[in-house]
DNA sequence: GTCTATATAGGGATAGAC
DNA sequence: GTCTATCCCTATATAGAC
C-alpha cells in the first residue's frame, strides 16, 4: 500500500495471477471433476509452471477451499421477505433459481460432495451450516404461506416437506448430469430444476397460489 | 466338472477365494469409498498377497463391475401387482424398503455415482436403464391409484412427482450421511428414508390410502 | 493357486536458480 | 514472481518362482 491507497504494482500482479488460478481451476473442476484435475494440467492450460502455481498457493485443497468460499458467500443469503402471498411464489421463484446457478457454476462441489467434505473440515462444518441455514428458510416460508392461509400442511409435513426439497435442490443438477443432461445446462435446464423443486410444494398450495405457480411451471414440461 | 456335476476341488476353492474377495472389497469400499481402497488393501485385508488378487480379477474396475452386477440383480425387481389401493400402500413401502435396503448394502456405488458411471460404460448404461425403469414403474403405480380413486393427479404432475421420487430415494441415504448420519445406519434410517419418499406422494393420496400411509410414517419421525 | 519382487506411471509438492 | 529440475510417494499391474 505505498502510495496510500489500492496495492502497489506487485501486489496487483499477483492478485491478477491468484484469480488467473482460481478462474481457470474452477473451469477444469468443474469439466473433469475435481479429482481428475491435477496442478499440472492448470499450470499448463495457464501457461505457467508448477513451481509458480505453488507460489500462490500452499497445495491443491487450498485453492478448493478459496473457490468454496465464493460459493460459500454467493449461495448463503437469504431470501428477500414478501408480505403477500401472491408475490411470495414469484419470489420464491427467482430465489431459487439463483441458488441453482450457484450450484450450477461451483457444481464441481457437488459432484464428489461425499469425499470432499469428509476429507476437509473447512468444508464440512460450513456446507453443513448453510444446509441448516436452508433448511430454516424453507421452513419459515412455508409456516408464512400456511399463516396467509395460502398453504395447508402440518407442523410436521412442512417438517419433512423442508428434507425434501433441500435433497432435490441439492442433486438435481447432479442426476440430470447422469442422466445424460451433462453438457450445455441453459437457463431452461435450471428453469426445469427449479420447477421440480416448486412441484414438492405444490400440492400443499391453495388457490392463488397454486394457479400462480402451475402457470410458471407450464413453460418447462420437459 | 471332473466329477460329472458341480465343480471339483480346485475350481470350489478358485471359487471361495472370488467370494473372499468380493465380499472383503465391498466391505472396504462401502467403508472409505472406492477410490481409497487400493488393491493392496483388499489383499491385506485379506492375508493374500496382491499378485494373487490379481490372478482372480484383471484388475480393480472388474471387481466393481462384479458388485455391480450383483447389486443390479438385487435392485432390478417391480413391485408385485396389488389389487386394492388399501395394501397397494403397505405393499409399497415394504418394496421402497427392500430397495433402500439394497442401495445400503451397496453404498459405495453411490458415494462416487459420476465418477463411477462416467468412467465406465460397464456401469453408466446399466444404470441408466435401471432408473428408466423405476421411472416407469413409479408412473405405472401413481396411474394405478388414480384409477382405483385413491390418488388425485394430472398426468403432468405424476410425470414430475416420478422424477422428485427418483432423486429422493436415488440420494436419501447419501444426503443423510453428509449430515452425519453416516455410520451404524439402523432399520430406523432406512424406514425414515422410505417415508421421505412417500411423503413425496402423499399429499395426491385421498381417504383411506392417505390415512394408512400416515400410520406407517407415524413411527419415523425425526 | 499363491507367493515375492518389481516395473511403470502419475501426481503432489519442494529446491534453488533467475 | 516465475522458471526448471527433481524428489518422493503411492497405486496399478506384471513376471516369474514355487
Amino acid at each position: 500500500m505505498a502510495r496510500g491507497e489500492g496495492l502497489d504494482g506487485n501486489a496487483l500482479r499477483t492478485q491478477r495471477t491468484v484469480e488467473r488460478i482460481l478462474g481457470e481451476s474452477l473451469r477444469l473442476f468443474n469439466e473433469h471433476g475435481e479429482a481428475h484435475v491435477t496442478t499440472g494440467m492448470i499450470a499448463a492450460a495457464l501457461e505457467m509452471s508448477p513451481g509458480n502455481l505453488y507460489y500462490h498457493f500452499r497445495n491443491k485443497d487450498q485453492i478448493v477451499e478459496h473457490l468454496f468460499r465464493r460459493f460459500a458467500a454467493r449461495v448463503d443469503l437469504d431470501p428477500p421477505a414478501v408480505a403477500d402471498a401472491g408475490s411470495a411464489i414469484e419470489n420464491l421463484w427467482l430465489y431459487l433459481h439463483l441458488m441453482l446457478e450457484t450450484i450450477w457454476e461451483f457444481r464441481f462441489l457437488y459432484r464428489n460432495l461425499d469425499d470432499l467434505l469428509a476429507r476437509n473440515r473447512r468444508l464440512r462444518d460450513p456446507f453443513n451450516r448453510i444446509l441448516d441455514r436452508k433448511r430454516d428458510v424453507v421452513i419459515a416460508l412455508c409456516e408464512g404461506l400456511a399463516r396467509a392461509g395460502a398453504l395447508h400442511a402440518s407442523a410436521e409435513e412442512i417438517r419433512v416437506l423442508a428434507s425434501n426439497v433441500l435433497v432435490v435442490a441439492t442433486y438435481w443438477l447432479n442426476f440430470q448430469a447422469l442422466r445424460g443432461r451433462r453438457d450445455a445446462v441453459s437457463a431452461e435446464d435450471l428453469g426445469q430444476g427449479a420447477y421440480q423443486v416448486m412441484a414438492l410444494v405444490s400440492p400443499y398450495l391453495q388457490g392463488d397460489a397454486r394457479r400462480h405457480l402451475d402457470g410458471l411451471g407450464r413453460q418447462y414440461v420437459a
